[in-house]
DNA sequence: GCCGTTTTCGGCCCGACTGTTTTCAGTCG
């Protein structure tokens, strides 16, 4: 333990804490454990830091944390550790909770195999890979030769790693010739994905699918003929999970028609949404599952199969609650009181406010590859009313300011004339922007002359990425607060699965943004999708209004918009959130308004 | 140990599979 513990850490040692109380397993603890699980999950979905929140003596407004658990992490906190915890702790090897990492394994037969073994605290996988070679779990009471093969293969799953999440696009991808061939067969009724990716999660894991038919067993058949199939992991009456190309795990389930809604409805999810939603129902004397809904008190009462998912909800006297809320937040309660927002759609979008042209700007960054022509005409595809065009700014090094104000003058002109001359279609107008890196120190590489060219500006951070939290944030303050500057692109940096966001005091730059009415982009690219969902609530409840951009680097990049879409309505966002799901009139208000405030 | 539209006490999600069992505990999603 130490003193600046992050939430993952935290989590962590909630559940070693829950494992070490389910290998103790008196009768009361029961429950015990699962208080555990449930603040180590709280934890693990906090918006911020669980020490910021200590800090401003909030950590009992957490769901999840009560006194107990306050407490000693408070301890923590304080002191760099809590005796408590180390007391329950120092009664479980050290071995054990490195076990729990396999599949298969959990706490009480990591214990026993930890003890019967006699496994190091240093390495124990790597002997106890030794000792299953050697067929010495077979021996153990409660194990079998079974066993001993499962762990085996848990081991080398474990070795090989495997846990990287896709990118929702990549998903998207895998998932789609397997709906293909699935409909193929003429006893689908319905294919759907459901799952993170019907949820629009940000990355995916495993894809899970479900069918609707009169005649499961045929179509677990075709699908076992699936041309792509790799290695079958699992099967029963009613689904299969097997691999597809680039190791990717499917999960099938099949129902009868008449169940289908209630399958739709728990395997979407989220696990923290059903298990909030079934709590609930309980209150109402209802058990819910995946077959149906249940009446407790009625004894002779049978599973009643629910149809559709609208239905399902409606039983429970809720809302139907798009899945993309369904995360186990406040979606429920909100549900109940019918007091769900409206969230935004793909089709009420009416522009992109991110995109690279091939004008040659003389970036040091990426060009686009796509003529403002071209982007022109993909907008009208997409029925836009207006767009922005915004390269990276000209380089630093090798312009003076007076070189880089002629380069956007030219470029003044070129979108001028683009606008004289915009062929027949729903594009009005074309502003003319620019993506304007934030240096180290929060200045901008262009000058106030250059600005004032511009319609308005975006920034945003290419470098310097690990700067410390305060310092970051006056970075971004003081960048922000140049004239013109309206739009803080992927303002948190991130590359999914590859670069960490960076650190800022949210709390000061919403503030900021409000009082001079800057607005935030959701970048829709699925290597970013930033700002990511949880922050877009936050922001919104803020009161900030937030753009969408592709950050297109190519006229096809803009067909990305969908990916954005997604985040916002993850972030419950509604229409009147959007600025660009305003028409081009009602846009140019807000940007005269934004400049009578600053 | 946590929590509250019936509760400050008395509850705590649901079903499936697996292996090692002679009726069920452990694990998973």
């Amino acid at each position: 333990m130490k003193r600046n513990m992050n939430n993952l850490e935290i989590a962590e040692l909630l559940r070693a804490m829950a494992a070490s109380y389910e290998i103790r397993a008196s009768a009361n603890s029961r429950f015990r454990v699962i208080a555990y699980e449930n603040a180590a999950d709280a934890v693990e979905h906090l918006s911020s830091e669980l020490k910021d929140l200590w800090d401003e003596g909030m950590l009992e407004d957490v769901s999840g944390i009560g006194p107990s658990i306050a407490k000693n992490l408070g301890e923590i906190f304080k002191t760099g550790k809590s005796r408590h915890f180390e007391h329950i702790l120092s009664k479980i090897p050290k071995s054990v909770f490195e076990l729990l990492d396999l599949t298969g394994v959990g706490p009480k037969r990591a214990y026993r195999l930890a003890i019967e073994l006699n496994l190091p605290d240093k390495n124990p996988i790597k002997k106890l890979k030794r000792l299953a070679l050697n067929g010495k779990i077979a021996t153990l009471p409660g194990f079998g030769e079974e066993s001993e093969r499962d762990i085996l293969k848990s081991i080398k799953e474990f070795e090989q790693k495997k846990e990287t999440r896709m990118l929702i696009s990549r998903a998207e991808e895998a998932v789609l010739p397997i709906i293909n061939w699935l409909k193929k067969d003429r006893n689908v009724i319905e294919a759907v994905p459901l799952g993170s990716l019907r949820r629009r999660a940000s990355t995916i894991g495993d894809l899970d699918l479900a069918v609707s038919t009169k005649n499961p067993e045929k179509v677990i058949k075709h699908f076992l003929n699936f041309p792509h199939k790799g290695r079958v992991l699992d099967q029963g009456d009613k689904y299969v999970s097997m691999l597809v190309p680039g190791n990717i795990q499917v999960d099938l389930r099949v129902h009868e028609p008449k169940s289908f809604g209630s399958l739709l409805q728990h395997f979407t999810g989220s696990k923290h949404h059903n298990i909030a939603l079934r709590e609930y129902a309980l209150k109402k004397g209802l058990s819910l599952s995946e077959y149906g809904i249940k009446e407790l008190n009625n004894k002779r009462g049978k599973v009643k199969p629910v149809g559709s998912e609208k239905e399902f909800y409606r039983c429970l006297g809720l809302q139907w609650i798009p899945p993309e809320l369904r995360e186990g937040d406040d979606e429920i309660e909100a549900a109940r009181k019918k007091n769900l927002p409206e969230l935004v759609e793909l089709k009420d979008v009416k522009a992109d406010l991110q995109i690279h042209s091939d004008f040659d700007i003389e970036t040091s960054h990426d060009l686009g590859v796509s003529s403002m022509k071209e982007i022109v005409k993909k907008a009208n595809e997409l029925k836009y009313e207006y767009i922005a065009f915004t390269e990276h700014n000209p380089s630093q090094r090798g312009h003076s300011q007076k070189q880089i104000v002629e380069i956007l003058k030219k470029k003044r002109e070129k979108i001028n004339i683009l606008n004289s001359q915009l062929p027949d279609g729903t594009i009005k107008k074309v502003f003319n922007s620019l993506e304007i890196d934030i240096l180290p120190d929060g200045k901008l590489p262009i000058d106030e002359t250059g600005l004032s060219i511009l319609d308005f500006a975006l920034i945003s951070i290419h470098s310097s990425f690990r700067l410390e939290k305060n310092k970051m944030t006056q970075r971004v303050l003081r960048a922000l607060d140049y004239p013109n500057v309206k739009i803080f692109a992927h303002p948190t940096g991130r590359l999914i699965g590859k670069r960490e966001s960076i650190e800022l005091d949210w709390e000061k730059i919403f503030s900021f943004c409000k009082e001079k009415n800057i607005w935030i982009e959701i970048n829709a690219d699925p290597h970013r999708l930033d700002l990511p969902d949880y922050l877009v609530r936050e922001a919104i409840a803020k009161g900030i209004l937030l753009t969408l951009g592709t950050d297109a680097h190519s006229s096809l990049g803009m067909d990305n918009m969908r990916y954005g879409v997604d985040v916002a309505r993850r972030g419950w966002a509604k229409k009147s959130d959007i600025i660009n799901a305003r028409n081009l009139k009602e846009f140019e208000t807000l940007l005269k308004i934004q400049e009578a405030v600053r």
